[in-house]
Parts: C-alpha cells; sequence; structure tokens
DNA sequence: CAGTGTTCAGGAT
DNA sequence: ATCCTGAACACTG
C-alpha cells in the first residue's frame, strides 16, 4: 500500500492507493507531502476534467452504500446534483445518501463535492470552505442559496 | 438506542 | 410568503 500526500488550499491531500485502486483519501491540516498519483496533481491544478485512471475500493460491493458511490461517481465533472435525486436513482432516503457522503473514504475519486443540498449548498466534512474551493476548481456555478 | 453533510408534505403564522 | 413539525432511511458507536 503506498501512501502520499500533497497540499491544497491550507489543507494537505493524504492518499493511500495501491495500482490503480485508491482506498483512502483524507483531508489534515498538518502533514508531509509525498509522492501522490499524478493524475491528482493534475486534478487539484485544475488542468483536467476528472481522475482518469483511478478507482475507490468504496465502489465495490453490495451494499447500499457501494450502490450510491457508484451513483455519485456518475456526475458529470463541473456539474452538482442533489441528496434526493441520488436517494431516487438508487432507491434509498436522502439521509442515507447524506450518511454517505459523511463517511466516504475517498473523497475527490467519489466527488461528493458535488452532492448539494436542494436548497443550499449541504455539508462537508472536514469543512464547507473545502467543498466550495473543489467547486471553484470545476467552474461549477454556485447559484443561489 | 440515538444520531447523521436531507427532503417533503402539511399546517399555522 | 416563511417557519415549524414529523416521518422515511442505512448504517455506526
Amino acid at each position: 500500500m503506498r501512501e502520499g500526500a500533497c497540499r491544497f488550499d491550507l489543507w494537505y491531500v493524504q492518499v493511500n492507493w495501491e495500482g490503480s485502486t485508491v482506498y483512502r483519501v483524507r483531508f489534515m491540516k498538518s502533514g508531509q507531502e509525498a509522492p501522490v498519483p499524478s493524475a491528482i496533481l493534475r486534478y487539484l491544478a485544475g488542468r483536467t476534467r476528472g481522475i482518469p485512471g483511478l478507482s475507490s475500493i468504496a465502489t465495490k460491493g453490495s451494499s447500499v452504500y457501494a450502490a450510491i458511490y457508484r451513483e455519485v461517481s456518475l456526475v458529470p465533472y463541473g456539474t452538482t446534483c442533489t441528496y434526493g435525486e441520488v436517494a431516487a436513482r438508487v432507491g434509498t432516503s436522502p439521509r442515507t445518501v447524506g450518511q454517505a457522503m459523511a463517511r466516504n473514504p475517498t473523497p475527490l475519486i467519489i466527488p461528493c463535492h458535488r452532492i448539494v443540498a436542494s436548497r443550499g449548498l449541504g455539508g462537508f466534512t472536514p469543512s464547507v470552505e473545502l467543498k466550495m474551493a473543489l467547486l471553484e476548481i470545476e467552474g461549477t456555478r454556485k447559484k443561489e442559496m
């Protein structure tokens, strides 16, 4: 299992991966820089639309959460989707989608920042500022809330 | 058991 | 028009 970290907007982004499978992505306030997959660096720099070539371990499995993560992965770069819409497509409740996002082991790979509330921005761990920064990269209009 | 990164309908201001 | 109340839901401590 390889581990690395890069900086982004006052945060350290720690990545654990092996080959093309990403096991964990975490945002931390402090850390040490170490090599991470270049696709992630390019994405964070706003030079590519999305993160090609990498997949999250969380999309594998038969649980409801895995189904939610797969559905979220289909949301196109630069657009947003609501908790309710995802819930309807998976066949579960909006709250469960929110819970799945909160426990998302691999943000960025699974674009949980593209999931917003029906009215407003919704939440984000560890901070909504980070969510806005990510949407900013993708050029997403933060429409009126 | 309680609590979540929600949402919607229904009713009262 | 806004503000409040409940209910549905899949997991985790």
